[in-house]
DNA sequence: ACGAGGATGCTCT
DNA sequence: GAGCATCCTCGTG
C-alpha cells in the first residue's frame, strides 16, 4: 500500500476533498494487523468558511481563521492530521490541505470497512450491523482507534495514513451542503460516493437548508485524472 | 422507522 | 460558563 503523498493535500481543498474519495484510510495495529476503510464521505472546510466559528479559531471581525493557537495548526504541513474533540466523547479526524501557510482542511465523515472489522466490533460494541462500525464521523474514530494522539502527525505514513485503492474504480460523487453545522450550511462542500451503503445517516438539522442544498446537488465524475 | 433528549470534555470568551 | 463538524437509548407507531 503506497500512502498518499503530502503533494496530494497541497492542493485546492475543493479539489482534494472530491479527491480523497474512493481511497483507503490504513491503520496498522501495534499487533500487526491492519485495518483499512474506503472512505466513501467527506467534508471540505476553506479558508474563508464561516464554518470556522463552530471551532471558535475565527477573528470575530473578519470572519478568517486566525494561525494561533488551534488556528495555527491548519496552516500546517498539507497531509497531517487535525483532531478535534465533539461533544466531549467523539473525535474528528481532518486532514490538512493546501500549500503549507494558507488554511484548509478535509473532514473525514465515513468510511467502508474492508479490512480488520473482527477488531472494529470489539471496539464498537453499540454497532447492530456492520455499516454501523464505520458510517459516521464519530463512529469509525472509534473503531479505528483514532484520538487526539494522532493530532499534528503526518496521515502520509504509517502507522496511520492514506493510500489509494488498487482497484481504481470510477466513484459515482454527489455533493450537498455539510452537516450539523451552525454557520456556513449553505455552501455545497459535502462530497459522498452517490448511493453508498457506509455514508452517514446524517443530515442538515435545518430544513430550510436542506431544500437548498438539495437544489444544489448533483453527481459529479472523479478519477479522469 | 423515526424523533427527542442526554451524555460529556475541550476550547475560547 | 457557553457552545459544540455526535452518537446512543428509549419512547412512540
Amino acid at each position: 500500500m503506497q500512502p498518499l503523498s503530502p503533494a496530494f493535500f497541497a492542493r485546492s481543498t475543493l479539489e482534494v476533498a472530491p479527491d480523497l474519495l474512493g481511497t483507503l484510510l490504513i491503520h496498522e495495529q501495534p499487533t500487526g494487523e491492519r485495518l483499512v476503510g474506503r472512505v466513501v464521505e467527506v467534508e471540505a472546510y476553506t479558508q474563508d468558511d464561516p464554518a470556522w466559528r463552530s471551532w471558535g479559531i475565527v477573528d470575530a471581525a473578519t470572519g478568517l481563521v486566525v494561525p494561533e493557537g488551534r488556528g495555527l495548526d491548519l496552516f500546517g504541513k498539507p497531509g497531517t492530521a487535525y483532531v478535534y474533540l465533539c461533544y466531549g466523547r467523539y473525535w474528528m479526524l481532518n486532514v490538512v490541505t493546501e500549500p503549507e501557510g494558507r488554511a484548509g482542511c478535509v473532514f473525514v465523515r465515513a468510511v467502508e470497512p474492508l479490512a480488520g472489522r473482527d477488531v472494529m466490533w470489539q471496539r464498537r460494541p453499540a454497532a447492530r450491523r456492520e455499516v454501523d462500525l464505520t458510517n459516521g464521523p464519530g463512529k469509525f474514530s472509534q473503531a479505528f482507534d483514532i484520538d487526539r494522539r494522532f493530532h499534528g502527525r503526518p496521515l502520509t505514513a504509517p502507522p496511520l495514513y492514506f493510500a489509494e485503492d488498487e482497484e481504481k474504480r470510477d466513484w459515482p460523487i454527489a455533493t450537498s451542503c455539510r452537516i450539523g453545522l451552525h454557520f456556513g450550511i449553505d455552501w455545497p462542500y459535502r462530497f459522498f460516493v452517490e448511493g453508498h451503503r457506509c455514508v452517514s445517516p446524517g443530515v442538515p438539522s435545518d430544513v430550510a437548508a436542506r431544500a437548498r442544498c438539495a437544489k444544489r446537488s448533483g453527481v459529479i465524475n472523479r478519477r479522469g485524472r
